[in-house]
DNA sequence: GCCTATAATGAAAGCGCTTTCACAAAACCC
DNA sequence: GGGTTTTGTGAAAGCGCTTTCATTATAGGC
């Protein structure tokens, strides 16, 4: 019932050849056996010199290209590594899959990607996926999963997950500082002049949440600035939070002259939900983000952010699995998170 | 060298089993063969409800799943399908992957997401990627490679592709209207009573943009106003180049009221690129998108945009895969383009 | 009731690769 | 120079599943 090699006559010229060329065939090609075409291939013996040009040349003649199908099958390893993602579609965790991808494509490797939707019983369904799917690896991007679920998971696979403090074997945890990115963003404002800041945090069930919240705090107890509960509204990532969350802290009659939001996306709804309030950025209020999202520079004025580059951060989680998967020790530093000064906020002049 | 089933002993409450059961131990366990277990597991053949359930009964009990990596050796399917975009962290695309995962996963089919870069050799590249991995299928957003090459692979594999109007054997094209979406979008402003409607092209290797400016001429030719290659600035989808065409467009001193960008990225580009002239959205000029981006919604004004629902594009796309995969004569209509207003268009009263 | 068509099942041969295992040839030792 | 390693190679046994093909049990025909 296969379609596979059907066309093959009329000289095709197109981009690949039809007819499915198979280890055996280069054996036979090169007279040698499929097991020296294999340890060539895979570099797993030495191989007489004179018999591995013969089997280089019949690859190239045959255009040989090894099925991964079947490699998985016999050797037990697919070239392909799990990544799971909250949404395909995050602006954040996008670039973060950008990365990864960038970084194992050219090593012959496929990103199997699956969303766990911001929930961990999907999630845990996607490692099962996963693993059906017989990954060498996996990559967690920061995820709902328990910390001892990821690690029970690691006792089968090399895993890597970010956004983590965590020590296990065969687990590789790339944790971003975001107490100290909070604390740089909050500091900022202080510096300023800012005594009044409001803080729009993230789903309290996210761990960058709480750490987020714990940096705006840290800066406050520095600053000796009394924490004051009723500037923090709870928002949750998106947008739309970011909105409400303002709507909530302008009715609340509490005066503040900043606000710091957990990330881009609700500092975006912020500054809409100021607008609509009359209320300028900054003029009246100053506005500082987290991630730094390409949409932040775009914004209207441009939004001052936390850059954490989830680019280099889905690269850094590649390179690491990779070395993993090489049988390496994986050595990584994440680069410290960093502000971005732009114009959505301003000094205060008394 | 396989890692596979280790733990085994203290009760294993985790989600996962770990010893890998198969087919064989199913088999074994219900008294029936290996190939009547197959036979249940993908309908192929009438099997007696006796033994139906006690395989059924065997497979529960312990806990099997499928290889898809063996099934796809042995049965050349291997319930993945390839997804060739551009890059995974387009605003636009990025909702499109998330629809293709939501209708393929529940199936059992897992996505191959593979990036061409806005470049039709990686593009090509892509399809090798995919096919050496034996995707059951292809969907490609819309893309660079040519018409014949696609017609070509179609030969060996369905293809879905969006964005284009194509028709050929095995292949399905889900073609989103473009040409009446500008037209939309200029008709709009028209209707406000601009008259200097300037225009923000996207890459002229991409249909898509070729197809937007023509519904922007469209439009004028209409209401019988002037086409003024003076009023067009070439961008290339990000806004960047927005920010950038909004530059041109004003040091041409040209007048213009009005601006409709092939794509939001580019609208928000604009928008920032007006304000940076002091000129005030929609005051001074109004503003149109294209693509209905969520940014859009939470830009500064809220922009004007034209509907086109990515993410219900990619549903569909995977569903009429779906539908070819399972033999039947995929049926499809595209939902047609439609106009949001928001608040980045005002009404000119001279 | 005997013979042929039909239905349900199992045995076994792969799918394309990896990997033991065994073996011959070349290298080393004292 | 006989014996022991070392080295390069091939034969063959899978990996976990699907799918002919042959086989047996069952129904249908007169």
């Amino acid at each position: 019932m296969k379609i596979q090699g059907a066309k093959r006559s009329t000289k095709d010229v197109s981009t690949t050849r039809s007819t499915t060329v198979t280890l055996d065939m280069v054996a036979r090609e090169a007279g040698v056996s499929p097991a020296t075409v294999s340890r060539i291939l895979n570099g797993t013996a030495v191989v007489s010199p004179v018999r591995k040009e013969a089997v280089d040349a019949a690859i190239a003649k045959l255009g040989f290209v090894p099925n991964p199908v079947a490699r998985g099958l016999a050797g037990g390893r697919t070239f392909s590594v799990g990544v799971v993602t909250q949404t395909l579609d995050s602006p954040f965790y996008g670039s973060a899959l950008r990365g990864i991808e960038e970084k194992l494509l050219p090593l012959g490797y496929s990103p199997l990607f699956v969303s766990g939707q911001w929930n961990a019983e999907v999630e845990a369904k996607c490692m099962d996926v996963l693993r059906s799917r017989r990954v060498d690896g996996i990559i967690v991007l920061t995820g709902r999963l328990t910390d001892k679920a990821l690690k029970n998971y690691a006792k089968t696979l090399p895993i890597v997950v970010t956004g983590r403090r965590l020590k296990a074997p065969n687990l590789a945890a790339l944790y971003c500082d975001n107490v100290e990115g909070a604390r740089l963003a909050t500091q900022h404002l202080i510096d300023l002049g800012h005594r009044q800041i409001a803080f729009i945090s993230g789903d309290a069930q996210h761990p960058d949440a709480v750490e987020r919240f714990q940096g705006y705090r840290l800066a406050l107890d520095n600053a000796a600035i009394p924490f004051d509960p009723a500037l923090v509204a709870e928002g949750g990532f998106f947008e739309a939070s970011g909105l409400q969350a303002v709507g909530e802290l302008l009715a609340s009659k509490k005066r503040f002259t900043a606000i710091f939001a957990a990330n881009d996306q609700m500092a975006i709804g912020a500054a809409l939900g100021l607008s609509r309030h009359a209320l300028r950025v900054p003029e009246d209020v100053s506005l500082v983000g987290y991630d730094d999202l390409v949409a932040s520079l775009y914004s209207n004025p441009p939004l001052c952010s936390v850059h954490q580059s989830a680019y280099e951060l889905g690269q850094q989680a590649a390179e690491v699995l990779l070395q993993m998967l090489a049988g390496e020790k994986p050595v990584f530093q994440v680069p410290a998170p960093r502000l971005v000064l732009r114009e959505s906020c301003r000094r205060l002049t008394r």
